[in-house]
DNA sequence: TGACCCCTGGCC
DNA sequence: GGCCAGGGGTCA
């Protein structure tokens, strides 16, 4: 599920729950979510109180005192969640934090595609993947910036904007989401942008990420599929239906490896002519 | 840059 | 039973 807009609500969430307790407890056992760590390193959180957590695109990091940090991903399906110690923890928790305040809280991953990396704070921030992102489009994306970016790769804007190097922060979701609103086809190439797509797309993209995270802040879950079988969304999983805009079906096609989905009027292959007079 | 991999759950 | 899934990493 998680995209920028979802970690961030997540990383709110965490930072008020972790804020002002000491942890009394941590324990994490051996799952592929440590990667390489020993449990024993995740353990050691213990005693430790949260500074603040960063968060870059996707990627959170968590500060703690004495320069302790611990990096949060969360893949594709973890999620943080907060009970009263004693209540029964959901399945599938592979780390606990334990509060001084008589809360628990708990890293659930079933899939185990999320990450939890523990380790000193400047260490951590040096680890490739973390360093080598792009900027996040939180508050704002500079449009100067990402219309370089684009001009640099020879990959259509659907693979050029999934890259986190490129953007830190947008996955399938709302890359089909911003294209829409910005009125581009996917397929085209990044260097075919012209500097005014490039300013509709930048609004374009908050756009779609503030739109998500008001939504999350009203505590309904994003995915929620309404009565018809449509969804929040656009275009994202829309296959089919009728474009909000227009009426014409959403198409699906599939780019490196994964779905995209746009109205192929809405978001035609070439920018309409301007009118002739 | 594309193909493939990692995992499990949910849906058809 | 088979297919699909919103993440990233690695390899050629």
């Amino acid at each position: 599920m998680p995209e920028l807009p979802e970690v961030e609500i997540a990383r709110r969430q965490l930072e008020s729950w972790l804020s002002g307790r000491r942890i009394v407890a941590a324990r994490a056992p051996k799952s592929r979510v440590l990667r390489t760590q020993s449990p024993l390193r995740f353990a050691q959180l213990k005693g430790r109180r949260l500074q603040e957590i960063d968060r870059v695109g996707k990627w959170m990091l968590l500060k703690f005192d004495g320069g302790e940090g611990l990096i949060s991903h969360l893949g594709m399906t973890g999620k943080w969640i907060r009970r009263r110690k004693g209540e029964q923890p959901a399945s599938h928790v592979r780390a606990t934090i334990e509060l001084s305040d008589g809360h628990a809280v708990d890293y659930r991953d079933p899939r185990l595609f999320g990450l939890l990396l523990r380790g000193k704070v400047e260490q951590l921030r040096r680890l490739p993947s973390f360093s080598g992102l792009g900027p996040d489009p939180l508050p704002g994306i500079d449009a100067d910036r990402l219309h370089a970016a684009l001009k640099r790769t020879r990959r259509s804007l659907k693979e050029a904007l999934m890259d986190q190097r490129v953007l830190a922060g947008l996955g399938n979701i709302y890359v089909s989401e911003s294209l829409h609103r910005a009125a581009l086809d996917p397929r085209r190439l990044g260097t075919s942008l012209s500097r005014a797509e490039t300013d509709r797309l930048v609004e374009a993209i908050g756009d779609s990420l503030r739109h998500a995270m008001s939504e999350e802040e009203s505590d309904e879950p994003i995915t929620y599929v309404e009565e018809g079988g449509d969804n929040f969304f656009l275009v994202y999983d829309r296959a089919g239906q009728p474009c909000k805009t227009c009426r014409t079906p959403i198409a699906r096609i599939v780019q490196g490896g994964r779905s995209t989905y746009y109205c192929p009027r809405c978001q035609p292959r070439r920018p309409a002519k301007a009118a002739r007079r």
